[in-house]
DNA sequence: ATCGAGTATAA
DNA sequence: GTTGCTACTCGAT
């Protein structure tokens, strides 16, 4: 009997008709010695619970659920086991019972009759994937090693052995870190911007994978070729060696960037006019596409396909924070190296011509798929610690949203409470929800002008700690007020109320967010000694970002821990807390000159020392719970605080800061938006910088004067006068159409295809009408609309900064015209 | 002058 | 399939 460890990859479930039917784990993975293997377990069965109203009709209701026959096509549904148990659920005890079936399908089936029956409440945790379900309860998990004994069969997987097991058993703490892995990436014949696949067929395809392989593979020749570019006679030919490319390499995975959006729909449309299948499936079935709101996924059978853009954009840009996650940005951001230079606007021109320059563009694609590779390598130990989180498979996990990560945290750990789990809502449940709306966080009304001595404090991962604190909990919240925590007044549903939340026992919530931010500290305890340890630093940031996320899940709609009374007892809390801190900074003689959700910005100005800051931060602390922490979030020399436009109150969420290492903290301004040109960008930088550096308010003016004369002159470098904004739907789907809009039909009736969430950059130039009128693509622009650069950029980035430092816009106009007048 | 739509960012 | 808050421009009225 065959006996082996191995590392799960990914793990579903299939129904096997010779046995009814019934539910069958499938688990597909790298052994220890490195062959590909499939284990099935046939033992595990799908269940659900019913709620039922007493003990008393445990009996009956067994009998009756257990008689249920239901005839489905071609099949009697039915209930294989029916046991009763004592469960939590939101906080209350509840008699349920577990009602096993076979075939995992069943339960939808039977759930609708069952919860029609006489004293049954409602069936739960029916919607529960079946290998999820398997993950969590028998803790074989993805990516952990496990022992498995049994019998080989014979199934028609592209393995190197496939096994019926007997016995499943997780090892302790042993992770595959080093997955054999495949990036690859395809280049397209296109003469306008975006490819229609109807069209324009693949030319290249790179692949680039462990153990320093590469290949190129395109069908026409050129002098000069290296040798692992490889050339086929068409484009049907360099498909079928792709796909023949890959599972001969046999990847552990196989990686893209952004290709569950591009690279395989686009194989799938192409392949598909040629009668090709894409059969990477390790069932030999074809890649799987599925369509969500504006996202596509494709998957491969028992061949994990990572689309790393995805993870990138959705889970790590809170700690990049990058103005865009194009491949070359972020490979540039990450690896320091980005893109070739090769201009991929040209290639079509360069696969007309033929010739040498075909080279360079192989290299480029080639360079592409090593990028796509590299990135993956280092977002592994990231991937990992979500792997270990939420028990999902890595592919599941690269396409995580928030929700997911929360509700998969979760739903491991529920045993020890011994809750289950309630239904996600249906659609008409997520349509009522979305009308809720809480009262969100307290931001403070700053006064515009220049600050000296800035300290800023911050709560440390306030919400959590709240959440945690006072026991906020669907499970926890109860009516009186007795033994239970009562919040600040807030305003709910246009009301004013409190909530209460029981602190008898720990909350579902409260309880697993207190044990991940105690994890958290530890780890980065252990992070300060060992500073660049990757492991550990993604270890916490997966903690942060768990823990981070419980306050926007509580009023998300399509939660199955749906709590809008969570959600905005949060809120009241991390109101209440600010203020308190405001008003004992105040008392102590700080100025308080803003704060921010959980931060307060105290000016200490001559009168007070970082040293007194100090003291009342450790003042501060001693009076707070354990676990919530105030710290000191830095210490600036210089700050600035702008007024809104119109009138003279401060803007909030708006200001710029200087260090004592001199570097510019620039946060809300045009400058760190995307939606300005270079110029009023740049400008705006280049004028906070020297009135908080230098503090020369007369230079700062005397640069906005040069600039204003510069870009009269037309002499500006065209990139400095583009404007992007992204498309977020259709262009016939608007109802006003801003410039960007416009500029879009314009590409459009040149050929191009610009689609929903393309950036389109354009330029203003001179002429009568709106501005969207006279607004045309930034590549078809030579020159610019001085005055509207002048007057709508330049001006309204600066003016303000002028004024809070007692300077007229009048003024700094008057200058530049005098000056210009002169000019001419 | 005012308002809604659209876009983007902060936390 | 995280939340809410603020600020701005453009175009319509």
């Amino acid at each position: 009997m065959p006996e082996f460890s191995f590392y799960p990859l990914s793990i579903d479930s299939i129904t096997d008709p010779e046995a009814g039917n019934s539910g069958v784990i499938r688990l597909f993975g790298r052994t220890t010695d490195n062959k590909r293997v499939c284990v099935l377990d046939p033992s595990f069965s799908a269940y659900f619970w019913a709620i039922i109203d007493k003990k008393s009709s445990v009996k009956s209701l067994t009998e009756e659920i257990l008689a249920l026959k239901l005839d489905e096509t071609k099949r009697i549904v039915h209930a294989t086991n029916v046991t009763y148990e004592e469960k939590q659920f939101l906080g209350e005890t509840v008699h349920a019972l577990k009602i096993a079936v076979n075939n995992p399908r069943d339960i939808n089936v039977l759930k609708d009759d069952i919860k029609e029956m006489t004293g049954v409440i409602k069936c739960t945790e029916t919607d529960i994937p079946l290998a999820q379900r398997y993950t969590v309860d028998t803790g074989i998990e993805p990516l952990q090693l496990c022992t498995v004994k049994g019998t080989a069969i014979k199934k028609d997987y592209i393995t190197d052995m496939t096994i019926e097991a007997t016995h499943l058993t997780a090892k302790e703490d042993s992770l595959l870190t080093q997955p054999r892995m495949l990036a690859f990436d395809i280049e397209v014949y296109n003469k306008i911007r975006s490819p229609n696949s109807d069209e324009d067929p693949i030319v290249m395809v790179a692949m680039y994978g462990t153990g320093n392989y590469k290949k190129v593979i395109t069908w026409k020749d050129y002098p000069g070729r290296k040798k692992h570019v490889t050339v086929v006679k068409n484009e049907e030919a360099l498909i079928a060696m792709f796909l023949d490319d890959v599972r001969s390499f046999g990847p552990d995975y196989l990686v893209g960037y952004y290709s569950d959006g591009f690279d395989f729909p686009y194989l799938k449309d192409r392949a598909h006019q040629m009668g090709i299948d894409l059969d990477l499936g390790l069932d030999e079935s074809n890649v799987r596409f599925s369509r969500r709101a504006n996202t596509s996924t494709a998957k491969i059978t028992g061949m994990p396909h990572m689309d790393i853009f995805k993870f990138i954009r959705r889970i790590v840009s809170g700690q990049l924070n990058l103005p865009s996650y194009t491949l070359d940005a972020v490979a540039k951001h990450l690896l320091g190296e980005g893109k070739t230079g090769a201009d991929v606007g040209q290639l079509y021109a360069a696969w007309d011509e033929g010739g040498e320059r075909l080279g360079e563009y192989a290299e480029y694609n080639l360079i592409d798929a090593k990028r796509t590779f590299q990135l993956m390598e280092i977002m592994i130990p990231q991937l990992n610690e979500f792997v270990k989180i939420t028990g999902l498979p890595p592919e599941e996990v690269s396409r995580m949203s928030y929700g997911r990560l929360v509700e998969s945290y979760l739903l491991k750990n529920l045993q020890q409470f011994n809750e289950i789990a309630p239904n996600r809502p249906y659609q008409n449940v997520i349509g009522a929800r979305d009308g809720d709306r809480v009262e969100g966080a307290f931001v403070f009304q700053p006064e515009p002008g220049v600050y000296e001595d800035v300290a800023v404090f911050d709560f440390k991962s306030l919400y959590p700690t709240i959440i945690s604190v006072h026991n906020i909990c669907p499970s926890t919240l109860t009516a009186g007020k007795k033994d239970a925590h009562t919040t600040p007044e807030l305003t709910f549903h246009g009301k004013k109320r409190t909530f209460n939340y029981n602190y008898k026992k720990d909350g579902i919530f409260p309880k697993l967010i207190r044990d991940i931010l105690i994890r958290r500290n530890r780890i980065k305890e252990m992070l300060k000694k060992n500073k660049k340890d990757p492991v550990l630093h993604a270890r916490q940031y997966s903690l942060k970002i768990l823990a981070n996320s419980a306050y926007g899940y509580f009023g998300f709609s399509g939660a199955r821990w749906y709590c809008k009374e969570c959600a905005a007892s949060t809120t009241a809390y991390g109101r209440d807390y600010i203020a308190k801190l405001i008003e004992k900074a105040e008392k102590e003689k700080f100025k308080v000159i803003y704060g921010d959700t959980d931060s307060i910005f105290l000016s200490l100005g001559g009168k007070k020392t970082l040293a007194n800051a100090k003291t009342f931060l450790d003042d501060v602390n001693k009076e707070l719970p354990s676990l919530m922490e105030l710290e000191l979030d830095g210490f600036y020399p210089r700050g600035i605080f702008v007024m809104k436009k119109g009138d003279k109150t401060g803007a909030k969420k708006k200001y710029a800061l200087i260090d004592e290492e001199h570097d510019v903290k620039i946060v809300g301004f045009e400058t760190v938006r995307g939606d300005w040109s270079g110029i009023a960008k740049d400008t705006q930088k280049e004028v906070l910088r020297i009135i908080l550096e230098d503090n020369d308010i007369k230079k700062a003016v005397r640069y906005v004067r040069d600039v204003l004369m510069k870009t009269e002159s037309g002499k500006l470098p065209i990139e400095q006068v583009h404007i992007s904004k992204k498309l977020t739907r259709g262009v016939d789907e608007y109802t006003a159409e801003g410039p960007h809009v416009k500029v879009a039909r314009q590409l459009i009736k040149r050929g191009e295809t610009p689609g929903i969430g393309s950036t389109i950059t354009y330029v203003v130039q001179e002429g009568k009408g709106s501005i969207g009128g006279r607004s045309v693509p930034a590549d078809e622009a030579e020159a610019y609309d001085a005055e509207y650069y002048i007057k709508n950029q330049i001006i309204p980035a600066v003016e303000r900064i002028f004024e809070a430092v007692g300077y007229k816009k009048e003024d700094l106009l008057a200058e530049h015209k005098q000056k210009s007048l002169g000019d001419f």
